[in-house]
DNA sequence: ATGGTAGGAAGCCTA
């Protein structure tokens, strides 16, 4: 089963780019975030003509989640448990095949001098609470998406440039290795270790023609996915397009 | 030293 993950910035804007890809690279699952519409705006007819069920956590003009399946989405639930105030569409799980797949898009944090900062560490302490519960459950599953962290020096163009970013702070790497170290896995890691291999690309400065990148967009997968994970890779084909996303897939391969 | 681009909403915010 090939599972992957897109933060498509605005579904919306990128429908002719999603359906092009979703016909041609065929995932199994794909589970999307910065959807930026709400739930009813969400253009389910033209990803359902491909063969795709949908479950969304939308949202006006921010945010937004969703995970489509070519096999059937049991169990959707939304938002991320912990903080019954927080109303932005972040968090969705379901199960499809015996794996839960939760889809995530993570505050990205900025400026690290306003609320925004501790409001993206306080979202990842849920976060890891959220995954110690489903490994306690000795769950297969499978935590991806928009992680907001590059996780070494070797994860962007220039660390430099990025030192006062709330994406590289030691608070927000720390709390992303805590989750390595509760036995989740970086599915694109364990296959791939040449450094400097990026998932994002600033519209701004030439970025993505100069490869000035960030690896942000991440797949965790606990002991019994990681088991079974065969592959992984970034698909960077759908960054080079006219009205691209800033992001490009990132996708794992588990065996059946 | 600052602004560059993209998207959505509605005449600024988020990234």
């Amino acid at each position: 089963m090939r599972i992957a993950i897109w933060n498509v910035n605005s579904i919306k804007a990128r429908l002719p780019r999603v359906v092009e890809w979703l016909k041609d690279a065929a995932p199994d699952v794909v589970m999307l975030q910065e959807l930026k519409c709400q739930d009813d705006a969400f253009p389910a007819m033209e990803i359902e003509e491909l063969g795709y069920n949908i479950a969304v956590h939308g949202q006006k003009s921010y945010n937004g989640v969703a995970i489509l399946s070519k096999l059937p989405i049991d169990e959707v639930s939304t938002g991320l448990a912990g903080d019954d105030t927080d109303e932005q569409a972040r968090y969705i799980e379901a199960v499809i095949a015996g794996i839960r797949c939760c889809g995530l898009y993570l505050p990205n944090g900025n400026p690290i001098d306003t609320e925004k900062f501790p409001y993206k560490l306080a979202w990842m302490d849920r976060l890891i609470d959220r995954a110690e519960e489903l490994l306690g459950q000795e769950e297969c599953f499978v935590m991806g998406g928009d992680y907001n962290v590059i996780p070494t020096d070797d994860d962007v163009f220039d660390a430099a440039a990025f030192a006062d970013d709330a994406l590289t702070q030691p608070e927000s790497r720390a709390r992303l290795r805590t989750m390595l170290n509760l036995g989740l896995t970086d599915a694109f890691r364990a296959y791939n270790t040449q450094p400097h291999a990026y998932s994002y690309w600033d519209y701004q400065r030439g970025a993505w023609q100069k490869d000035h990148g960030l690896l942000i967009d991440h797949i965790l997968l606990s002991p019994q996915a990681a088991d079974r994970l065969v592959a992984s890779g970034i698909d960077r084909g759908p960054r080079g397009k006219e009205k691209a996303s800033d992001h490009t897939p990132v996708w794992c391969e588990l065996s059946e």
